[in-house]
DNA sequence: AAAAAAGTCAACCGCCACGAT
DNA sequence: AATCGTGGCGGTTGACTTTTT
């Protein structure tokens, strides 16, 4: 996947390798971000001895090469959670990743374009065949709890900027808390069984 | 079987915030 | 106070794969 005739000057500039990794960058930048910590990548790159920009190596680190990646095979309960986070957070795809161990904002991201955004687009037709499929494999926890009578919920204040983000680290475009993963365990995720009035209260915050 | 269309996903880009100088 | 370097983010691109015609 070679760009070099692109016209950018920075480009120009450095002649940096660009596209696809592979298996032999890969092992030069996971070796020495073994010796020196994944931090200044653009040091990394040069003592792996990559022709990359720093950039270029955290990506590839951050999206495919960190331990306990999961790649593919997302399941029905992340799925589900995922539409529930994006509901209330938006494209705010880092925080999303954040509460999904494992999966980067990179994949969810991806995963919402080519999958969800159409599901979505689909329950928001109604009348049509592809709307009650849609409905029925994704909410049927929401009616339960309709009928339960389960309204005693508050604003879930674990789903803000400032709670989903490490401590100490700054704010504005929040940080991904890939920090502190966890094993897989999504029971924390039960408070947003909630019924649709709740999610248009969420959804009328500001983020 | 082949061409076209649609889907997938890794990587790049531009922007922003922050800390260091 | 201004500038620079770095890290992090979301949007977008485009190569590749799969499905459809």
């Amino acid at each position: 996947m070679s760009m070099a005739t692109s016209s950018s000057t920075q480009r120009a500039k450095e002649e940096k390798n660009r596209g696809i990794w592979t298996l032999e960058e890969d092992q030069k930048l996971a070796q020495v971000i073994e010796i020196h910590g994944p931090t200044k990548w653009k040091s990394l790159a040069v003592k792996a001895g990559l022709s990359r920009c720093g950039k270029s190596c955290r990506l590839r680190w951050m999206n495919y090469l960190r331990p306990n990646i999961k790649r593919g095979n997302i399941s029905d309960q992340e799925e589900d959670l995922i539409l529930r986070l994006h509901k209330l957070l938006g494209n705010r795809w880092s925080l999303i990743a954040g509460r999904l161990p494992g999966r980067t904002d990179n994949e969810i991201k991806n995963y919402w374009n080519s999958h969800l955004s159409k599901k979505i687009k689909q329950m928001e037709r109604p009348n049509t065949s592809a709307t009650l499929t849609a409905l029925e494999s994704h909410l049927p926890e929401m009616n339960t709890k309709m009928k339960e009578g389960d309204h005693d919920h508050e604003c879930p204040k674990q789903i803000t900027t400032e709670s989903t983000t490490p401590k100490g680290s700054h704010h504005g475009k929040s940080k991904s808390g890939f920090l502190g993963e966890e094993p897989l365990n999504l029971e924390w995720s039960n408070f947003l069984e909630v019924d649709e009035s709740w999610f248009c209260f969420a959804g009328s915050y500001n983020f």
